[in-house]
DNA sequence: AAGAGAAGCAACCGCATGTAT
DNA sequence: TATACATGCGGTTGCTTCTCT
């Protein structure tokens, strides 16, 4: 037996919102706030809508100060550096830029933004701003142990995040590699290699030819090198040290504790 | 100009979490 | 403590618009 329904699915509208349904919803809102009860909330604004769908259109579209176009240099950069620390926590980082909301924010980094990183065109070693940095430099989570994202059991922030190249393996390429490389045409920009360079605060990572392998550097004694396997549907992949990226020792990787998927 | 495919985005779905009893 | 229910969230879908041929 499954869960019962939120509503009565055969009474209740769906798709596109009408600007009759909106000012109705807004109105009501206006009037008498939210009752503290979205289930109840249609009936009694006169809509013939799921609780869910009313709370979604206000929080989303009808609600003040939302702001919807472009997003500025500043914005990218900042939901960067949180997707990088905290990985796709929509609404935490929308609660961070003043006027977005979470759904904007998922729709921005998987149709532009991830497609941008990985050409490397917004990851300019700019310092962040002073206020970013105050504003950043608390740890955002104390409990982060996500099964997806093996992560040391400290508190993590997004500075430290961008200084440790293993973060930024689990947080940053990963997330962008597990997705087959075709599906972003990489090989249609035809850019030459060198220009391929993504960068990330004190870390440098470079991809060569199809994503065979990352190189994640992040001092000149300290470079990682990420390998790719495009051929595999399952997607494989090891973090190594550049020097002993030797594919005859693979005993030897494991010896030291390389990570494979 | 028209059709096909890609991209953008609003909205839905189902699960996780929070809260009241 | 257990249960029921509402809310919040992230992943996904599918419709619309845009771009290319």
């Amino acid at each position: 037996m499954g869960r019962a329904p939120c509503c009565d699915k055969a009474n209740v509208k769906k798709g596109p919102w009408s600007p009759e349904e909106d000012t109705k919803l807004k109105d009501f809102i206006h009037k008498f706030g939210t009752g503290g009860n979205w289930i109840a909330l249609p009936q009694k604004a006169g809509l013939r809508r799921c609780g869910k769908s009313c709370r979604l259109r206000w929080l989303n579209y009808l609600r003040p100060n939302i702001k919807h176009g472009e997003f500025s240099e500043e914005e990218d950069r900042i939901i960067c550096t949180l997707y990088a620390s905290i990985g796709s926590r929509w609404s935490i980082i929308a609660g961070q830029l003043h006027g977005r909301t979470d759904n904007d924010i998922k729709n921005y980094w998987n149709t532009k933004l991830k497609k941008k990183l990985i050409m490397g065109s917004i990851m300019q070693p700019k310092p962040f701003s002073p206020t970013f940095q105050t504003q950043y430099s608390q740890p955002l989570y104390k409990d982060y142990n996500s099964i997806n994202h093996p992560q040391p059991t400290k508190s993590l922030n997004a500075i430290d995040s961008m200084l440790d190249p293993q973060n930024y393996l689990y947080n940053n390429i990963l997330p962008i590699l597990s997705t087959p490389s075709d599906q972003y045409s990489y090989n249609n920009y035809d850019i030459p290699v060198e220009e391929n360079m993504l960068m990330f605060g004190n870390t440098t990572s470079s991809s060569y030819g199809k994503l065979d392998h990352v190189i994640i550097k992040q001092e000149e004694n300290q470079e990682f090198m990420l390998h790719y396997n495009n051929e595999d549907p399952l997607f494989s992949a090891f973090l190594d040290e550049k020097e002993t990226a030797n594919d005859d020792d693979n005993k030897t990787r494991e010896s030291r504790g390389m990570m494979y998927y």
